[in-house]
DNA sequence: TTGTAAGCGTTATCAA
DNA sequence: TTGATAACGCTTACAA
């Protein structure tokens, strides 16, 4: 690999007068510029990362942590964010935790086991310099991510940090299940059966609240019976259906599509029509969502907005001279109801 | 960042002792030793990347170039090379080219574009002194990455590197459609239409001789006109099967699951009981196979064993003394039959 | 306008 | 068994 000295040597001129040069410093002759230029472009001359990092303050490099690169969302969210910050000249570099894909503990019931992975994670970005890390969780819940004095911009994406001092950005669950509720209830529904997630994940619990706020404002008494909680899983879905029809609702919302399509299955298998005698909707807007039959209504989590949205917020951090712990965050990206034909108007 | 000097200070001994100790060098007295890995675990200490990346030859890094993280398939396979790759003590850096996005392209009709995006990053790679390239093509075809002078282990995945010097990663689409189509004829199906991908697509080209094969082997007469060229895209999988209906086909073999998605529209939109009255296969598992109604019987693409197959040859590369340009190979990885309910007996 | 030289944090060589 | 010292390739302050 042609270094700069070499560069120096085929024009005789002086190594830092081709690092000025290139550096674009003012203090380099016209012509002695366009001879370094020349002979740049001609080798493919290409600084030495190392030697330059190793020099300056700042490497422009965001450490990027994800949980699992596998899990739904996660893929979109990275590449949002490597878009935006490539964009201003950034670099990135990822670490794939690989957490399900390690102990098939979408739970996380042992948050000792992250920590053993994340830490030394967190360690090697700093090793490696970077000026500013974000975490990117698989779901929503509390995490403890980065200490107390931790000294360069870091949040944390899809998740809540546990240490208030650092800023988060997650989706807007309480109006996005207000504002699918609402739907439901504009067309005619009333009695509309929830299918939860998991009892104690914050994306239920807010989802929860929102429903009850569409309710609340439509007047319509808040029944908790109406009210099963499943797992995100399709199995799941199909369980709790069977309660929610006995309990004889209109209309039936999922707090994720993959559970929806559990509904489906319950539905489909007992003769009920979906949509014409109970209407469906799901979260997420899943790729599956559109592919089934009747295409499902749902409520799309913007993926790419909360990679740009986390990306921009990055930005601001890592120019405007950060100072730990300022101006910390939460902020939330809104949900897009996506209108498919699951949902039926009735009286 | 506390430094080796700062180490070294504290334990009152040479810098070099402490790399030594570090890097378990024999000559280090068995007491200087103890307090020297004391210190370090009590401050944390982690050796600054540039500067040992500059000194040493090898980084130990390995370069993944994505043609685009959020292209079907391409996730689960980086995540399993880095999984492997981590497991040998390697370090990846991702590059996602993000070319669909960008270009809305799935042909790559321009190839130009594909290099101006591609060249940069290759260089980028090398400045940053990877010891190794993976580059992950979107779609299988013949693509021109790396130079016939590059000096560093480099493979492709997913695609075939139109230079024959380095080595490919490919599924094995010839017996994967050979599988599927006798799995069709051993189901009482003898007029199996097909919905292929577009017709310059090397998948395409592959699989129709799988199908071919098959039907030559039970002696089935090959009828061209049953093979109709989609784009791989819902809307075509819809078309084309209106066409194979007209041919009296008993079976449809779509060279993905989105376009067999396609076929799942028009046949229910005519009446035409699916498995009951026309068997559907498709290829690739995608998740929304396992949620179509009926269940829909396809190909898996093995992608974690094509990742975990690239990471071994790249491990075989960098480990043992890689002299560029040999021992080229063309890898294809089986793809594994996947049953479920779309397929129907018939006599 | 150009060149000299110091120093970034490591590892490797060689001398003590 | 230990330590001094020279690189690695670059940027930058300062001298010419």
């Amino acid at each position: 690999m042609i270094t700069l000295k070499e560069i120096a040597q085929m024009c005789g001129v002086s190594i830092s007068t081709v690092s000025n040069t290139i550096n674009g410093k003012p203090n380099v002759g016209e012509e002695t510029r366009r001879k370094v230029l020349e002979v740049i472009e001609r080798t493919g001359y290409k600084p030495n990362y190392f030697a330059q990092g190793m020099r300056k303050q700042k490497t422009r490099i965001v450490g990027i942590i994800a949980e699992d690169l596998t899990a739904f969302g996660t893929t979109p969210i990275v590449s949002a964010i490597m878009a935006c910050l490539e964009g201003h000249n950034y670099r990135t570099v990822l670490i794939n935790l690989r957490i399900y894909d390690k102990w098939q503990d979408t739970g996380h019931s042992s948050e000792q086991k992250l920590q053993s992975s994340l830490q030394p994670s967190i360690k090697e970005l700093l090793s490696i310099k970077v000026d500013g890390i974000v975490y990117i969780a698989g779901h929503c819940r509390v995490i403890n991510c980065f200490p107390d004095d931790f000294r360069i911009p870091a949040i944390v994406v899809y998740g809540l940090s546990k240490n208030p001092r650092f800023t988060s950005v997650i989706i807007d669950d309480k109006k996005g299940a207000y504002d699918i509720t609402k739907y439901l209830i504009s067309m005619g529904h009333r009695r509309i059966g929830v299918i939860a997630g998991a009892v104690d994940n914050l994306h239920t619990m807010n989802r929860i609240i929102g429903y009850q706020q569409a309710l609340f404002d439509e007047k319509i008494l808040f029944n908790p019976d109406l009210i099963r909680y499943g797992d995100w899983t399709r199995a799941s879905g199909y369980n709790e259906t069977g309660h929610l029809v006995n309990m004889g609702v209109t209309a039936i919302f999922s707090m994720n599509d993959v559970m929806a399509a559990g509904a489906y299955d319950y539905l489909h298998e007992k003769g009920i029509r979906i949509a014409d005698d109970i209407s469906v909707v799901g979260y997420d807007n899943n790729e599956i969502s559109a592919y089934l039959r009747p295409a499902l209504t749902t409520n799309q989590i913007q993926l790419k907005e909360i990679g740009e949205e986390s990306a921009k917020i990055m930005l601001e951090m890592l120019e405007n001279n950060y100072t730990p712990g300022k101006n910390p965050d939460i902020t939330e990206i809104p949900c897009q109801l996506v209108i498919r034909e699951s949902v039926k108007r009735i009286n």
